[in-house]
This record gives structure tokens, sequence and C-alpha cells, in this order.
DNA sequence: ACAATATTTAATCATTTGATTAATTCATTT
DNA sequence: AAATGAATTAATCAAATGATTAAATATTGT
């Protein structure tokens, strides 16, 4: 079905804001390309957001929130078992992954660049460190740091996201290889850190 | 022991190249700061390497085969087991990477941002996809993609330095912290991808 | 010592880029 | 319809930035 969504100007350079910086990063992105983008006069994004700056940090907001903040429920629900929560939280990240393919890499980068603070976004750590989960997993392993499980619940999902790109320039993988061996990880890290978890 | 190491005029600037394009990427490294943390003058800079691109290039090259090119001997020997592979490349990942802790992500980030063509500074696929390691993963474990292996190993070791700046933005690690986390992963992640492999 | 070549510098160019301005069009209220 | 304020545009500014030039200094070969 096809909707006429006419988006308020704000939404446009919003959404041209996400495609660009998320393509080329803070320093690589121009207002320019945004505005063309967005199909607007480039004054206009003055106009709205003030800055290159403050456009900026409304569009990593949202990443941030997207990346990190989906997780949250999940991992505070005492509720669910430590193995329903692995197979929710894997889930869930192969269906965010898959539809922003290059949101880790965006957000891991501008961090590094210190463009962005996340903590003042979104103070994850806080959720994190007396979560329920936290707990269920010393429970479980009590010998082992937890974030080592955390850490390796992540790498395995997230890193083939990350290296997408270098596993396409080798020409190792195409894009429906790709999703196929996504789709197969999909049930096999849960598996895989269970069996951390249980050995 | 003070060594007056006195470098090339050269030498001095693919140095803080090599610096500041890591810390800030290609867009936003400026040809000033990398002539200013080399100690010379901006000119100087064009003279010996035409332009920001050319440098970035070797640059990049260096940076390249300091991430793959190490890893080339060992995934290539015929005359260690599997299980002696692992050990050797988790070693040598963990040398490197906490020598160069930033490596990966600037690395990952120019490539996705198609600054840099890899394939054509280490066709690294043609190593790899008929190795002896490929061979010896596929005899150990016939029923399941080989990558997933090789993914779940390059994922746990590379990807606590990719989230380290995240960790440290929500303060849950500080300095010494991280390198206790990643000395208790150095044996850890070997044990862990031997027992995917024998499940 | 002299010529030729390589290295280094200060000054400057040309372009790019984020931002602003002043004028114009559009929408809303009365 | 007139008035008011919001949205949009074209033109322009000022600073930043990659690159070049021409002159000066240092190094090397004969």
């Amino acid at each position: 079905m096809m909707t006429t969504t006419e988006l308020s100007t704000e939404d446009k350079i919003l959404l041209a804001a996400s495609k660009v910086f998320t393509e080329k990063g803070f320093s690589g992105a121009r207002t320019r390309d945004i505005a063309e983008e967005a199909g607007i006069n480039l004054a206009l994004l003055n106009y709205y957001f003030r800055t290159k700056e403050k456009l900026f940090e409304q569009v990593m907001k949202v990443k941030i929130v997207l990346l990190f903040g989906q997780i949250i429920p999940i991992v505070t629900n005492e509720k669910t078992s430590l193995d329903e929560k692995i197979d929710l939280a894997s889930a869930k990240y192969f269906d965010i992954l898959t539809k922003n393919p290059n949101l880790p890499i965006f957000v891991l980068s501008e961090i590094q660049k210190k463009t962005s603070d996340v903590k003042s976004i979104l103070p994850f750590e806080k959720v994190l460190n007396n979560s329920y989960l936290m707990q269920q997993i010393k429970e479980r392993k009590p010998e082992v740091n937890p974030f080592h499980f955390l850490l390796n619940f992540l790498s395995m999902t997230v890193f083939p996201f990350l290296g997408k790109p270098i596993l396409q320039s080798f020409d190792l993988m195409n894009d429906n290889e790709f999703q196929k061996f996504v789709e197969e990880r999909k049930t096999m890290v849960p598996m895989w850190i269970k069996m951390m978890l249980n050995s």
C-alpha cells in the first residue's frame, strides 16, 4: 500500500541527516549534502537546527536509543529466566541490526572520536550494573566476571555487522550470503552463549 | 634509556599522520594537525606525499597489514593443529590489540566509508578461502559453515576493543579494569572457541 | 670550492563549508 | 482583506582547509 506520508520540513532534514551522518560520519558529512538529500534549502537546516552540531546531537540521540534502549526492558525483566532473556535479546538485536546494519559502526566510531557523549543521552550503566540479568548470570556462573558473557553475547551478535564491509571488500560474502549467514546465527548464538554459561 | 632516534622528515610525517588519522579519521583529520603533530612545515607534507589522500593510503596500508598480515602465517601453517592455531592466533591478536587498541575501529570505520580499498592492499581472501585452517575447521565440524567459527573468534577477540570507548563512556570499566578484563579473556576465548568446535 | 640537487620555509591561492542576511512567499488570525 | 508571524529562498560572508609558489637554506657530487 502506498501512503503519501508528507513529512514536515524538520523531519525531512532529520531523516536526511540520519542517512548522511551514518554514511559519512560527523566530519565527513557536509550540511549541503544533508540539505540536498532532504530536498530543502541549506538555510532551512540552520533555521530549524541552528548548527551542524545540534543537528548531529539529535540524530545521535535517536541512534543511541535505537541501539541500547530496546534492550533495557529485556535486561531488567524479573519474570523471565536467563535463557529466555538470551533468546529475547538475540532475536531483538538480529532484528534491529538487520534493519540498521551500519548503526553499530556509526555509533562506535563517533563515540571513539568523542563527537558524542552517550552517557548523558542514556545512562545505561545504572540500568545494567544492578540489573536482574547481572544477578542471574552471577548465580549461574559465580566464578567468572559476568561482563565476559555480556561481551560475548554482544560480540557474536554485533560483530558480523561491523565486519560486513570487510567481508564484502574481500569478496568473502555477497549480500545474499551475508543475510543467510546472519539468519543462521540467529539460532546459533543463543545456543553458544548458553553452552558457555553451562560448561 | 633515552635513545635519540632522529626520524627522517618523511617518517615524522607518517608517524604523525598515523596518530591523527587514527584519532579523527580521514575526514576529521586536517593536514595542519598532522604537520603540527610532526613538527614540520605544512608544505613539507605535500612535498613528500603530494596529497592528503596519498598520505592516508600509505598509513592505511600499514594498518591493514598490522591488522591482517600477522595472522596469515598462522592460518596457512600446515604443521600446527587446529587447537594450536586457535591458541597462537589468540595470543597474537591480544598482543597486537593491546598495543593498538583503536586499530580495529579505525580500519572498520574507514572501510565502511569507502575511504580505503582493503582488497587491493592485501588480498586476504585468497589466503583464507582455501587455507589449511578452513580445511581443519570443516573436518572438525562439517555440519556448520566454518565462517561462523572464524567470526566467533574474531568477535570475541576484537569486539572488546571496539567497545572499549563505550564501556568507558558508561563508566562500566576504567583503564585498569579493562586491562585485567582483556587479560582474563586471553585464556578464556580460546577455551570457548574450542568448546564450540567440540560440542 | 662550485654547481647541482634536495629540503625547508613563509606567504598566498582557490575552494569548500558552516552560517547569516535580507528579501519573498505562505499561512493564520482578526 | 489586512496584518502578523512563520517558512523559504538566493545571495553572500567569513573562516577553514588542501595545495602551491617562489625564495631561502642545506646537502651532495665532482
